[in-house]
RNA sequence: GUGCCUGUAGCUCAAUGGUUAGAGCGCCUCACUGUGGAUGAGGAGGUUGAGGGUUCGACCCCCUUCAGGCACCCCA
């Protein structure tokens, strides 16, 4: 045991057990997704260096990506985000590509940190945008697809919100308490932080970044205003709009909700497990420049992003993962002694034929041996064929789970099974 | 990058510094050569993460190192 070569820390092996649970949320992405009219890319998991030194933020291509030379001596990373891949292949074809374009994509990324609860290095994420346009529809559109997974992997509105917000009404905001320009950025820091750091401590980082008492405590007294959004048309629109997609549940205004990242422009926000940890689940919002920085022209557009790891957490704790998930198989035909093989493979492929999973036990063993293999994959139904039933063209068919067993004509195979079946998963 | 915690059988865990490191579950065999979940009997499986030190004696104490977990940082 000591002898097999570990996995990579922070990777994670997929055993069918937790592929099927994969697989039912990506399935879940994949139909919200295509159902609001959005279709399926993906760009290379390796890049230049480059694509990222522009646009992403320092930390994430610095210290948390994946960098290294190719034997070329090419420096190259392993994506740590899709956004600048997306810029590049709407830039490359600015003008061919009819806009608004609606995409998403789910594949792995990487990154370097030290891996934890709801964290690792290699991670799957969701990615779904709309480009090229600046209507406040757009921005509803995309929290309705966010909201609409939310609800249909069964998590409730009690369970799961999304908080939004807008950055320009923010700035308005800060400007009425008389923050100046340069700050915003640094603001914008601390608003984020406020949840996360203690209220002396938050208090302490916020003058510590220039602001004077009497800011700080305008600055409270507006994230603590729930009808801010009032005084922002562009967001009493979209909470009308978000009402007419049927969401409104799973959608809450939070003047709390900035983004630490600086490319949002207007909407910004961002999915809590309520109650629970207060990591986010996705996030996201507007921004004017999706394409600039790569060479493009001017190209507004709103998007979210969501990671595998953290809503996998959610969606555990929450329960809401079906219990029998995967492909095992239904029917397992049994082999009585090698001249039978032949036989149980026919009737094997009879069964497929019929549209149920069938598996031939692959050599003849004592039949308790290949019941308890049954037994083990959790397979309803067993088929035994010995000479006595083949000699008068009989097959036996056992129900697994009730222990009943009955035999019956070659030709009732089929109907026997669906009897012994009752839904398919 | 920083801090804290933990490494003993496939898994979950025991074992005052003192014989040959144990248990449950799992696995294999048999009771049961045409029938699985139960029961009983037997069996396999360990360089106690690795290396060094202290000691008459180390799973236990010390140092180093590796790995894992958690938290910070940052973010999905």
């Amino acid at each position: 045991m000591a002898d097999i070569v570990r996995s990579v820390k922070g990777t994670r092996d997929f055993y069918p057990d937790e592929m099927a649970v994969r697989r039912w949320m990506f399935d879940i992405i994949r139909d919200v997704s295509t159902r609001f009219g959005y279709q399926e890319f993906d760009g290379p998991c390796l890049e230049f260096i480059d694509l990222y030194a522009a646009k992403s933020g320092e930390e994430l291509v610095k210290e948390q990506a994946f960098v290294f030379s190719s034997p070329g001596d090419d420096m190259l990373t392993l994506r740590p985000e899709l956004t600048p891949t997306l810029a590049r292949m709407v830039a490359q074809r600015q003008y061919e590509i009819p806009m608004p374009l609606r995409w998403w994509s789910i594949g792995p990324f990487w990154r370097y940190e030290n891996p934890q609860r709801g964290r690792t290095r290699e991670f799957f994420q969701w990615n779904i945008d709309l480009v090229g346009t600046e209507a406040v529809a757009a921005d509803a559109e995309i929290v309705a697809v966010a909201a609409s997974f939310l609800k249909e992997t069964g998590l409730s509105s009690d369970q799961v919100q999304i908080f939004v917000n807008n950055r320009r009404l923010m700035d308005d905001a800060l400007s009425t308490i008389n923050i100046a320009k340069e700050l915003r950025h640094d603001v914008f820091k601390v608003v984020d932080k406020l949840d996360k750091l203690s209220e002396k401590e938050w208090r302490a980082y916020a003058l510590e970044i220039g602001l004077t008492e009497g800011q700080v405590d305008g600055l409270l007294n507006l994230v603590n205003d729930q009808d801010l959004f009032m005084k922002s048309d562009e967001l009493v629109e979209f909470f009308e709009l978000i009402k007419i997609f049927g969401v409104e549940d799973y959608v809450t205004y939070s003047p709390k909700v900035i983004r630490g990242l600086d490319y949002y422009t207007g909407t910004v926000f961002e999915a809590f497990e309520l109650g629970g940890a207060s990591r986010a689940i996705l996030g996201g919002g507007r921004y004017d420049n999706l394409v600039s920085d790569v060479g493009g022209n001017r190209l507004p557009g709103v998007g979210f992003a969501m990671g595998d790891v953290v809503i996998e957490l959610v969606l555990r704790d929450a329960g809401v993962i079906p219990e029998k998930l995967g492909h095992k198989p239904q029917v397992l035909v049994t082999v009585f002694d090698e001249t039978m093989l032949p036989e149980s493979l026919k009737i094997a492929e009879e069964i497929r034929m019929a549209g149920y999973r069938a598996a031939v036990y692959p050599e003849a063993d004592k039949l308790g041996k290949q019941f308890k293999y049954a037994d083990k994959l959790d397979i309803s139904v067993a088929v035994i064929l010995g000479p006595d039933e083949l000699n008068e063209n009989l097959v036996a068919v056992k129900n697994l789970k009730t222990r009943d067993q009955v035999t019956i004509g070659r030709s009732e195979l089929i109907k026997q099974i669906e009897k012994f079946l009752p839904s398919l998963p």
